[in-house]
DNA sequence: AGCACGCCGACT
DNA sequence: GTCGGCGTGCTC
């Protein structure tokens, strides 16, 4: 019985379809089809047919449902053992359906598909029956060189296809196939080893014990930019690689740049495997395939390359691990960092995780001796930091409409004078984050989200940073329709850059800000920063990453306050990572940098210890108020996000979820109460958030209290285990 | 996630 | 009079 609905089917299997599904689907096995768990298979579903994965062999049929068998299974190697775990594990712990996690690893179009062989032509040395000039010429440029493909041969030949198919048939021409896919070629782990230093020497010397033990370990290696760090976790990664296991090497999305995995490339011979969103479909085929059969050893990818089909992984590498960006906040709600290190844990090998200002998260497990820990020293035998001084606002603020500081103002023209370079740090793109009415006090908001439109002075448009919506700056006040009486509120990099123009005026200035510079034009500008065309630097988030600017030697923070005044339980660690990113920019050469950071509050104790330098001194005092709070790392958090597109269907909903709370000792649940975004894309939102000690399965308090739970209409629900946004 | 079924507004 | 909008529900 072959057919689509066998009636009485000798083998079921289990099948786990890329859907958001309760479980496995059963289906009949064909006769004379051999399956075993982990294979790829192809199935029916309803009118269509999808790839899924036999996630396990026997079992019964659902009473009343009527088997269909399983239409292909797939000649890819099967899922191992480890990756059908993991993608357990994980939908578990994130209160997730598998299938949902499933449909992170199936996102390679084609891979499942036979790998379309070219053909190659190639002379035999047999003569046709009949010789013509064309035949001769076909026969002369195949018999030298490698195969070619008969539209190219026929090329050099100067004859048609047809002559070329006529030999093939003839058998004076013979067919070979090509591979599909161009190989990876196999890296050299000495290929281009540096002297490393003896602080280097003696943290690479713990990576390689650690990776030849071959067993699950967690080191963070804690180090300063320039320190370092990647030539260490490069020697761990040689190790692996001389093993003959594979290697991921984990960073955030915007720290993939062309420039470091040419760094991987020199260091191992080899370019790596690159996975990210910008890879395109043949690629991605490519590395889909090459990392299921073992032939791709290096890869360097954002967080979803840890849904790639790993066959023998023998070390991850987390670079920034302290990056929330490493955290997914649509769909399935992961954190990178931490499943990386299940990961490992599951399948019994090493994680690295490197930064300069190492999560919190990541130092208490250190604390608790479940992670080692590496410490590199600057090579230039600097201090953390640079030297830090605070401005105080409040006694030096500056004019009404303007965010220099007498203090830094005079600092910038110093550093000017000499020379050197300097940097201006404010974490707003745009002109001025909020437009008011003079006239009547109406602010510009957006129409699907419950925030300011932002003005881009440079684009002439009002934008949402949260939905995209844009619109034109209107010239009378939409509500009291006075004219002129619009003014800009705030300031964003654009309207600092126009001050700074202002009373600099001979400062050769650039603005680095995510939506005016990328690609190449990016690539230009740092490059054009690195040269010393520009001078005074002004920049969004986007200059505290890694890039090296020689000759800067002052770095300006025009509001350190700003990434404090959020709901984020993280906001101080958040704060601290990236002033001190941002200081570390200054002084990289041989000269000492300074750093000048403006606050209204230079008594806050993270001021105080940016102040001194003092990174134990903020640690401990963070610490403290996330323990007192039982806050990560010393409790647990959960969200619960409902959403809908009707606010007093959303708020009833929300409501009921209340009432039906589970009742226990050891879990709190606040609220609900609206997000702090109240309505984002033309939702409305809103959040409970869940709490308990660290021993508490609080997945199981979620599953009792959303069992049986539907939704209807435009509702939606999401639990965010270990949520990082509070959005 | 698709894809079908099903019940209410603007067109040939 | 239909075409088609997307709400709802099911798929082994």
């Amino acid at each position: 019985m072959t057919g689509d609905s066998a009636t009485i089917p000798k083998v079921i299997v289990e099948v786990l379809l890329p859907l958001a599904l309760d479980g496995a689907y059963s289906y009949g096995v064909p006769d004379g089809m051999a399956l075993a768990p982990g294979d790829y298979v192809r199935v029916p579903l309803g009118p269509r047919q999808i790839t899924g994965v036999a996630w396990a062999i026997g079992g019964t049929a659902p009473q009343g449902t009527r088997l269909r068998n399983v239409t292909v299974r797939y000649e890819v190697p099967a899922m191992p053992e480890l990756h059908r775990r993991f993608i357990d594990w994980l939908a578990a712990y994130y209160v997730e359906p598998p299938g949902q996690v499933l449909r992170m690893c199936l996102r390679a179009p084609g891979a499942f598909q036979e790998p379309r062989h070219k053909l190659a032509y190639r002379a035999t040395g047999t003569e046709p029956d009949r010789m013509t000039p064309q035949r001769r010429r076909v026969l002369e440029a195949a018999s030298q060189g490698p195969a070619m493909q008969a539209r190219d041969l026929a090329e050099v030949a100067g004859v048609g296809t047809s002559v070329v198919r006529g030999l093939a048939d003839q058998g004076a021409l013979e067919a070979v196939a090509l591979p599909a896919f161009q190989p990876f070629a196999k890296p050299d782990p000495m290929a281009d080893r540096v002297a490393l230093s003896p602080d280097q020497e003696a943290a690479s010397a713990r990576l390689r014990s650690a990776v030849s033990a071959r067993k699950f370990s967690v080191h963070l290696l804690d180090g300063v930019t320039g320190s370092g760090k990647t030539e260490v976790y490069f020697e761990a990664m040689a190790s692996a690689l001389a093993a003959g296991r594979q290697v991921l090497l984990l960073l955030p999305e915007i720290a993939l740049t062309g420039q470091f995995l040419a760094r991987v490339e020199q260091r191992f011979g080899v370019p790596p495997a690159e996975w990210h969103s910008d890879v395109r479909p043949r690629e991605r085929e490519r590395v889909w395939r090459a990392v299921a059969n073992g032939a791709a050893k290096i890869i360097v990818g954002a967080r979803s390359s840890l849904f790639l089909p790993w066959h023998q992984l023998g070390l991850i590498v987390v670079d920034e691990e302290h990056e929330p960006a490493f955290k997914q906040d649509d769909g399935t709600r992961y954190h990178a960092r931490d499943m990386a290190v299940v990961y490992a844990s599951l399948g019994g090998f090493p994680a690295v995780l490197a930064s300069a200002t190492p999560s919190l998260e990541s130092l208490v497990n250190v604390d608790r001796g479940r992670y080692g820990y590496l410490t590199l020293k600057s090579r230039h035998g600097r201090a953390q930091l640079p030297e830090i001084d605070l401005i105080d606002l409040r006694a030096n603020t500056p004019a009404s409409g303007q965010w220099l500081s007498e203090p830094l103002t005079e600092a910038i023209t110093e550093t000017l004078k000499t020379g050197d370079q300097a940097l201006l740090f404010l974490n707003r793109r745009g002109y001025a984050p909020l437009t008011l009415c003079r006239t009547c006090g109406h602010r510009l908001e957006c129409p699907n989200c419950s925030t300011w439109l932002v003005e881009h002075r440079f684009r002439r448009q009002l934008m949402c940073h949260h939905c995209g919506h844009q619109d034109q700056v209107p010239d009378a006040c939409p509500y009291c329709k006075a004219e002129g009486s619009l003014v800009p509120c705030g300031p964003g990099v654009e309207r600092l850059a126009e001050e700074a123009l202002q009373r600099f005026p001979d400062a050769r200035m650039t603005i680095l800000s995510s939506d005016l510079q990328r690609g190449q034009m990016l690539r230009d500008t740092l490059a054009n920063v690195a040269s010393g065309k520009y001078n005074l630097i002004i920049g969004t988030q986007l200059v505290a990453k890694g890039h090296h600017f020689p000759g800067l030697t002052l770095a300006g923070v025009i509001d350190a306050d700003l990434a404090l005044e959020t709901s984020d339980p993280r906001a101080g660690e958040r704060t601290w990572q990236l002033m001190a990113q941002v200081a570390g920019r200054a002084g990289r050469g041989d000269r000492p940098g300074r750093a000048l950071v403006q606050t209204f509050m230079p008594e806050h104790a993270l001021m105080q210890a940016l102040k001194d330098g003092d990174r134990t001194a903020f640690l401990n005092h963070e610490k403290q108020i996330r323990q007192a709070a039982g806050l990560p790392p010393y409790g647990r958090l959960a969200g619960l996000i409902i959403s809908g597109k009707d606010p007093g269907e959303t708020e009833s909903f929300t409501k009921f979820l209340a009432r039906r709370a589970p009742v226990a000792n050891n879990v709190h649940v606040l609220g609900p109460a609206p997000a702090p975004l109240h309505m984002v894309r033309g939702r409305h939102r809103w959040r409970f958030l869940v709490k308990c000690d660290r021993d508490v399965d609080i997945q199981s308090f979620m599953r009792s209290w959303l069992a049986g739970v539907k939704t209807r209409g435009s509702l939606r629900l999401a639990v965010d285990i270990d949520p990082y946004s509070f959005m």
